[in-house]
DNA sequence: CTTGACTCTGGAGTCAACTCCAGGGTTTAT
DNA sequence: ATAAACCCTGGAGTTGACTCCAGAGTCAAG
């Protein structure tokens, strides 16, 4: 049975694997997920895998760097490009995807003054030879508002 | 309700839990981990815990919500005070920190914006009834069509 | 034909931070 | 004394996205 032999067309898993940075027991595993068409073999059992999986596999990559789940780019793959419904739920995931995104932008944004602030106390301390603050401060997070007032320490209700 | 017969200063795991909104088996578990001593018993064996757990709870779920592991956390909270050792090894951890929120920061600005484009493609072929854009797009970042083309794009990729 | 690089399978292990479970023992109110 | 909460241990399971493994088969070159 003639095989399709060093057909130039079709690349082994290993080239696939050099071609797109990207394991090949991470190829294998995306393939079970149905991430990957089940792939043509050889008579020896050798994946054989036609040049666009390439594509799909940057797709893969492009998603998941937007913060995609496997599972999220399985479904985004298994659309068919040509319906209108297609593109209305990409547009889903997408709009999802933002609000997500604005919402650790945010939170990053908020961490970073709080952590810039502690960092200041740090060095200040530092400097005069104190004692760290910010192990102080952080287990006394509430004190930090009311240094100038009453050092009150009572928390939770009961 | 409220039990706390015999010495109204320690508190029973359950009551811990409660006032610090972490579960028993987490609280456990970090006693597994050396993030909470290892606590007081009766003589049943129920572990008995100071309030001011309560307190390192809080630095936990604080520094937590910075980015730290449980890990970094560990040792932080092994850090003597007074020393300023300690407080040099802190001031490090922070800037760690900050350098690695600001990259996240970046990052999700840059997605953001380039999400934000996606989806007004993706609104302007929904409303003139195309075929979705943005898979396509995803599958060929930055190459000319070659399978089914339409158009040209003109916005480059990243 | 032999070598050595490549590939196959199924399943197990990894990481972090939990979470759940069975099968018991303890406390305390009634 | 009994029931209802509560708690104990140790170990296994969860999630997501891999990563590694043993033991076997395949392929192309020399």
């Amino acid at each position: 049975m003639a095989l399709e032999r060093a057909s130039p067309s079709r690349l082994r898993i290993g080239q696939v694997a050099a071609q797109s940075g990207v394991s090949v027991d991470t190829l294998r595993y995306y393939e079970r997920l149905g991430l990957l068409p089940v792939s043509a073999r050889t008579d020896g059992g050798y994946r054989l895998y036609d040049p666009w999986v390439l594509d799909r596999l940057a797709f893969i990559k492009r998603a998941q760097s937007f913060g995609f789940t496997l599972d999220e780019i399985k479904q985004m793959l298994q659309l068919e490009t040509a319906e209108p419904e297609a593109c209305s739920r990409v547009l889903e995931m997408i709009e999802q995807k933002l609000e997500d995104l604005d919402r650790r932008y945010e939170e990053i944004k908020r961490l970073r003054r709080e952590l810039a602030a502690y960092k200041i106390e740090c060095e200040r301390a530092l400097a005069s030879h104190q004692c760290c603050p910010v192990i102080e401060d952080f287990l006394h997070p509430r004190s930090r508002r009311e240094r100038s007032g009453t050092r009150e320490k009572r928390r939770g209700r009961k």
